[in-house]
DNA sequence: TGCAAAACATACTAATCGGTATGTTTTATA
DNA sequence: TATAAAACATACCGATTAGTATGTTTTGCA
């Protein structure tokens, strides 16, 4: 990587942080200038416009990383309703970078943003959309191998799965992690009336 | 109402509305003031900083329109699970003052404000649990009753259900109003298992 | 190695923010 | 109806905001 392309990512990853502990209108220009230590002759350089910066944030960084995260695991699911609960398990309990008090950077950056900004919405949209096909795919491929029940849904069974998901992350930040592990157990339920 | 309670509930009433629109942080005072024609010495007559008319907002404007809304309609409930689930068809389908693309109120702040204000959380919590402990007890009577099957949870099921209200109202955001529909069917078919 | 473009640095601006200081008017009550 | 307190009005303030103008330094390449 290029010194210039080392300082872009280097910015969007400390914007990254400090917009998930703190909301992005919240967090300044020279609040990101001031913890990467980079000037703003620097940030200009490389973003157009703060609004530039974010969806950058979004494609370079959040976007990257949920693919990892998120998408890979399910590829090759085996069984996916149980690999679907320990995907979310995983998530909410055992994921190193997201804080119960912060909930999840792409919810809470639909709440803010979603409803004032067409770009950002369109990047979010991308963003959800991506992770909803690939729980779709695995119960598909659930059904075809008769681990599913056949009257099952998927596309209606992996929105409601995201939603859950969102909401718990949003319930989260009032009631703390105790919420996390009741969800868990109904969603275990939930899942195990489709087989 | 006194005169001077009149003001404050009209400075309560915009700045609900700017707030849902906007974001609480996202709105500022001098907007409340021009919309209302209120001036800033009044403003501050009334309520002592932004944070204290928030929490006036959320105790005064807020609490009691959830309760009509939304406890008072389970207080009775014969039938809890059809109940509830119209409830979520109603609230999502058919609320004159909600729009799909600003979401939920007390959703918007929980996310914008949990993190980051205690005062904001404790009041939050406060609304929210009111609405939780309402599904429960309908559940409770469901069980009672023999409507609601003897391994059900309440307070599981009850925490599952706020969890998908919340989450589907951030989706919406993105996935606009056809979002909602999808996520009623399979409500649908969660609430069905329970019986 | 010279040189143009890329990459970064510094100093500034107009607008907006929450809040205060200091008034004037309205209201209730004795 | 006099008066004190409640209710409201106006003018201001320092801090912060996103963004710009105008530099200087660093880099890749002919």
């Amino acid at each position: 990587m290029s010194k210039a392309a080392n300082t872009r990512h280097y910015i969007l990853q400390h914007a990254f942080d400090l917009i998930y502990k703190q909301g992005y209108q919240a967090t300044s220009i020279d609040m990101i200038l001031a913890t990467t230590q980079v000037t703003k002759g620097a940030f200009f350089y490389h973003f157009k416009n703060k609004e530039d910066m974010g969806l950058a944030m979004i494609n370079e960084v959040m976007y990257p990383g949920m693919y990892q995260e998120l998408i890979q695991p399910l590829h090759n699911a085996t069984d996916p309703l149980t690999d679907i609960y320990l995907m979310m398990k995983n998530l909410l309990l055992n994921s190193p970078f997201f804080n119960v008090r912060y909930g999840c950077p792409a919810v809470n950056l639909i709440e803010e943003l979603a409803p004032i900004s067409d770009n950002f919405s369109i990047a979010l949209l991308r963003l959800m959309e991506e992770w909803q096909d690939s729980i779709r795919t695995a119960i598909v491929n659930g059904k075809e191998a008769g681990k599913v029940k056949s009257g099952t849904q998927p596309k209606q069974v992996a929105y409601f799965i995201v939603a859950g998901y969102s909401g718990i992350r949003n319930m989260g930040k009032i009631q703390g992690m105790g919420g996390y592990t009741i969800y868990l157990k109904e969603l275990k339920n939930y899942l195990g009336n489709l087989r």
